[in-house]
DNA sequence: GTAAAATATGTCATATAATGGCATATTTGT
DNA sequence: ACAAATATGCCATTATATGACATATTTTAC
């Protein structure tokens, strides 16, 4: 049944670990029996993650046992350095919309989260960060108007953001027209529900802003832009010069 | 320096992880130098953790080395059950919002989470989702009168939701007059930015919807109430039936 | 095309660590 | 007072980890 060949303490030790998160009562002997070792080596392994930074309680005496502390670990996540951008960034979004309802706890995740990165990621993802601004949330008149940005176009802009890659894009204008261009897509600015680029557009060598549910389609180009300073864009943030 | 008395292989093991994600160049003769082991031994710890999951790259070869392969765990986060149950949550929430920048890798770590959790554990916070809803989003005039809901009213609130408590609070009607009810919280609403709690109320016995930063003060009373089916409510969830 | 630099894996003797079986102290609920 | 639990020390025994060496394989630099 259970594979004794990956090396025996590890192994154990894991699904010792495992076994504890499972918040049922537990007690050495229990273990010991369930394990397959004695009541010695339990303890000596409870110990040894003691002395790695879990919380095992014990309770002594008759009724005792041993758990998890409470607060400790229930979820262990693993994140790839783009998931782990990602949450941190729409944590830190969510922070700034001001609903605060179930982000109580959500701060300490992003502690943790941020200190995870290395410092030079650390620096990047702030870099990031700081080119999210959010804005007052739409108007009625143009919520009406809004319809939910394809999935594909959402993708190929993300990627870009984070990347500082140009773009190639179709944007249909508010007069319904279509128009081709390439834009480096400097800053993303959310004025609930709907987001916008504000961008470099080479075709006219200025700056503008586009409405992502208004791209009809976006390319990546591969090549990469320099960042420009807020101050370029000052126009587009208007009203929204609050964010951070 | 370094403290060689944890416990020699599962310490070297630990720093040997560490060491990888950071991301620089490394050969195998390299890090046996460096953690003052044999060759032959790094070798044995690499496979060891490859054995357990860890998606160790190595290429063969002039200039070769080995590597962490570059999607897996930069971040590594260990969440307390309130945690793990707020990020699930707010994720969810997230989505249906249909807002989807940077949420295209969040869908990983929802399964991820969700993973984590044992399968009792998973009911419960199943059940915690299927309590909050998502609306349309709030009006331009009822956008107007927002304040900031305060903090202490907002985690009282959330802990009472969470654990099914009722709620004693003050309450400011629209015409300014103030009341003071017991509520059980028994589905929030986001018609954002604004949260509405859909309670059962004790003053009428009956059910009443509350715009949170509209209550002045809240206090847990301690006592836990039954959960009223969605239909006991339809009323307060008139255009918003939409949400899961 | 060859040598050098890297990983990968096998084997064996030996050093080190883990284990079980005690014994004993301590806590705690009945 | 007793029983049931954790905590820890000690020691002989056993299992594992380690290093040294050997060899195969892959890749790049020259």
């Amino acid at each position: 049944m259970a594979q004794k060949d990956v090396t025996g303490r590890l192994e154990r030790m894991d699904r010792l670990a495992a076994r504890l998160k499972e918040d049922t009562p537990s007690t050495v002997g229990g273990l010991a029996a369930e394990f397959g070792v004695s009541t010695r080596t339990i303890s000596r392994d409870l110990a040894l993650m003691r002395a790695r930074g879990m919380p095992v309680d014990a309770d002594r005496g008759r009724a005792g046992g041993v758990r998890l502390d409470h607060s400790w670990g229930v979820g262990r996540l693993n994140l790839s350095y783009g998931e782990a951008v990602d949450l941190l960034i729409s944590i830190a979004v969510a922070e700034q919309m001001k609903s605060p309802m179930f982000l109580a706890n959500l701060g300490a995740v992003r502690r943790q989260l941020i200190a995870s990165f290395s410092p030079g990621k650390r620096a990047e993802v702030d870099r990031l960060k700081s080119r999210i601004l959010v804005g007052v949330t739409a108007s009625s008149y143009v919520q009406m108007g809004v319809t939910g940005p394809s999935e594909r176009v959402v993708q190929a802009l993300h990627q870009a953001f984070v990347d500082r890659e140009m773009l190639l894009i179709r944007y249909r204008r508010e007069d319904g027209r279509l128009s081709e261009r390439e834009i480096e897509p400097q800053y993303l600015l959310l004025k609930y529900p709907v987001w916008y680029v504000v961008a470099q557009d080479h075709l006219r060598d200025a700056p503008r802003t586009f409405r992502c549910d208004r791209i009809q389609s976006a390319m990546r180009t591969g090549s990469r832009f320099r960042l420009l300073p807020k101050s370029y864009f000052a126009s587009a943030f208007a009203q929204d010069m609050q964010a951070n």
